[in-house]
This record gives C-alpha cells, structure tokens and sequence, in this order.
DNA sequence: TGTACATCAGTGAACGCGCGTTCACTGATGTAC
DNA sequence: TGTACATCAGTGAACGCGCGTTCACTGATGTAC
C-alpha cells in the first residue's frame, strides 16, 4: 500500500513538479478518502521526503548499472567515463522533476532528509570509478600544463579527497570535481531550457563535451 | 506606485521564494485592499514576470558595472576575466531566490518571458569580454592540446558563434560556453546546499575554479 | 466449533486557512465651460 | 469664480477553490479461549 501510495505520488510528481504536489489529489486517484493516507505517512512532508530519497536512490541505481555494464563490455576506461554522465543525462530527460528534486532550487521551507548523502555517493562513485580504475593501473594522463594547486584547496576539498578518491593525486581529484560541476551545470542548463536560442542540438553538445571532460580528467 | 509594489514583491520573493508569492500578503504589507494590485499587475502570473524580469537585469547590471569596473582599472585580460564570475556568485549569494528564478527549476505551468533574453545575452557578453579583447590582441594562448572539434558541433552552436563570439575561432567559442555551463553549475550546487559536508571552504574552491577555467579559456 | 474481543485499514464530515480574482462602489482630484 | 462632469486610484465584500489535518467512527479480519 506504502509502495502503491508512492507510485500515484510519483506520476503526480512528474506531472505537476514538488510544489503543486498534494495529498488530496493522490487520494483522489486512489479513490481512498484523504485522511487514509495518514496511515502511511505522517505528514505531506514525510511524502514528500520519501519521493526524494526515492529520486536519489532511482538516479543511483542508474548510474550503477550503467557503470556495470560498461565494465562488463571491457571497454576502456575513456569509453567508461561516457556512461554515467550520458545515463544521468537520460535519467534526467526523463524524470525532470525528480532532477529539480535532487539538483534545482530546494523547496523553500523543507529541508532535505539526511539519508540521502549515501545514493548521493553512489552516483559520484559511479562517476569517478574509470579515473580511479586508470590511475591504479597508473595509465592517468597528467595534466597539459601540470594543474599546481593552491595550498588552502587541498583542506578546502578533504570530504572528497578522503572519502571519494582516496590516493589520488590532488590534482586528479579537482579535475574530477570540476567534471561533476560541469556535468550538473550541463544538464541543469538543458533540462531548464537555458539551451533555448543557444545550442540548437543538446545532445551532440552534450556528447562533445563529456568527450571533452574525459581529457581534462586525464583519461585520454 | 508600481514600483513601490515590487519593492515588496521582492522582498517577499528574498524571504519566501516564487511559489509562495502571494499577492494577498504584498498587498497586506502595502496596507491595501488586494484588489488594489489589479490596476498595476493583471494577475499574479504578470506580477511574477516583472520580477523574473527585474532579477535578470539586476543580474545583468552587477556584471557589466563589474566588467567596466575591471576595464577601468586597466587589469590584464585574464585578471579582469575573474571580476564576472565573482560578481555573479555575490549577487547569487545576496539574492538567492532571484537566483533560482533564472537558473533554477522554471515555475510550474509558467512560461518566462522573452524579454530576458536581451539582458540574459547581457551577463554572457560580460563574462566573455576579455576572451574577445585577448583574441583582438593576438594574445590568446591557443589550448595544450588543441581542441578538435567535432563536424556538427561547429552548427549546434551558431547562435553563440554567431552573436556572441562572433570572429572567434570555434574552439574558443567552445571552451567559453563549458566555462559558462561550469560557471552555473558551480554557483548553482554552492547555493542549492550540494557543497554540504563535500567542499569545506566554498569561496577559496571558487576562486580557484574560475582561476583554472581563465586557463582552459586561453587567457593563461 | 463457536463466541468474545482486539486490531487496524479505511471512512466521511468537519475545521480553518489563504489564495486569486470579480465587481459594484466611493470619493478625491482635475478639467471644461 | 463657480458649477457640472469625467477620471481614476483604491475599497470592501463576496465568489469558489483546494488545501492539510483532525477526529470519532465503522466494519472486516484475525486471534484467544
């Protein structure tokens, strides 16, 4: 009942976006009075929270898999990194609320649960894994010119550095970093039609640039 | 008299963001009766496309007085190439919801209107302004390696070519869009909480992240 | 096998709320003769 | 200088709406003896 509440809850989501979601309307389309769903879940919020966690951990299921299989065909490591940002990319396109959930503008007033750094992770582990895969197999190109780093910035990004790209070379992590910057600005600006008048075919923009982010991370 | 009414309307916007814009509550604040607002504003949704509109021009404003501020200040091509970028993560920080208005998730079933185009085209031209002097000056470093671009990304991206680049060698007008897509991103994920437990000093990541896009740009 | 009772998913009416928008109006200000 | 009239900013009551949440309840199902 919990899982059918959620999946009305999620068609809703997708049709009008988090802020127009209500209690109301989902009953009505279960044909269930709307005090029923207190049963479930204790307030809209917790619906809402749980619709959240659930976008995180659809986005990193995505991910995952995608990585999976692109290790599983053997292809390279630069192949690889093409993956996850193209699966995001699609994941995105089709659910762009879920994606205004994770990644637009917080709804004001409502703080995000705290479970979901963990999915949060998964995706970016997915992400990361062909650099960490090359650079144990010591086949990561340096930067052209060698990126020299700033003394506050290895401090400023330990989180990462410790956590995601354990033994990497500080370098290699903000390149990675910076990859995942421009990855989220890039569909962020697509998904939010910022592209309108601008790039005429998001995808092979898209395309060019994950290629071009595969060499400032030294994969190629 | 209008314009009294959007000093309130953005203030209410700062506090509460967009969907909980209520013209009820402006005109309470006004100590008018909410019909009142009619005769200035059509509907809510006209009210809500002033401000949209007003929040790119701010924005537009702040960068071109950066801009200028720089060029009087007779600083090199890639020093003044840092003065956009920091004034835009300021006038984020300082106007957050006006932020999300232009680069967050559009308003549910609303659609922005056109007139931001010009000031949106505004911001990019002051961002890109020392790209252009550089390359006028012959003192544009071309990139290590060079870019190859692909056939059909050459097309994807006239209008940008066209209009705001226009003269420049397509790789730069390349890297200038991924820095602006990066620049976004950056602002964006600082702002929507996704430094959270990730980057520990956000300001210090900023200034080296766009002290490393002045690089892939060709102005270092 | 049959009865008494507890559990618990779901009902339906009601609450108070704030919202956008409409409409006929008032009353001050300015204009024309 | 004085009167008649038009303009127009702002009023206030009312509309219908959908919302989240509460509360006492029903009635089917399962359990204990």
């Amino acid at each position: 009942m919990t899982g059918e509440i959620l999946a009305v809850a999620r068609t809703h989501l997708a049709r009008d976006g988090a802020p127009l979601l209500s209690l109301r309307s989902i009953a009505r389309d279960l044909e269930m009075a709307p005090s029923a769903l207190y049963r479930y879940f204790s307030s809209r919020d917790a619906l809402l929270s749980a619709l959240i966690l659930s976008a995180y951990e659809s986005l990193a299921d995505e991910a995952e898999r995608a990585s999976a299989a692109a290790f599983a065909a053997e292809e390279s490591d630069a192949a690889r990194w093409l993956a996850v940002p193209r699966t995001m990319r699609h994941w995105a396109l089709a659910h762009r609320h879920e994606w205004s959930l994770i990644f637009g503008t917080p709804v004001p007033g409502y703080q995000a649960p705290e479970d979901t750094v963990v999915p949060y992770a998964r995706v970016a582990a997915a992400l990361v894994r062909p650099i960490t895969d090359a650079e144990m197999a010591h086949s990561l190109k340096p930067g052209t010119p060698p990126v020299e780093v700033a003394d506050g910035l290895r401090d400023a990004v330990a989180p990462v550095a410790d956590a995601l790209l354990g033994r990497m070379p500080i370098a290699t992590v903000i390149s990675a970093l910076q990859a995942w910057t421009t990855l989220i600005g890039l569909i962020s600006l697509e998904l939010f039609g910022h592209w309108r008048n601008t790039i005429l075919d998001p995808e092979l923009y898209f395309e060019e640039t994950i290629r071009s982010l595969s060499v400032s991370v030294g994969l190629v």
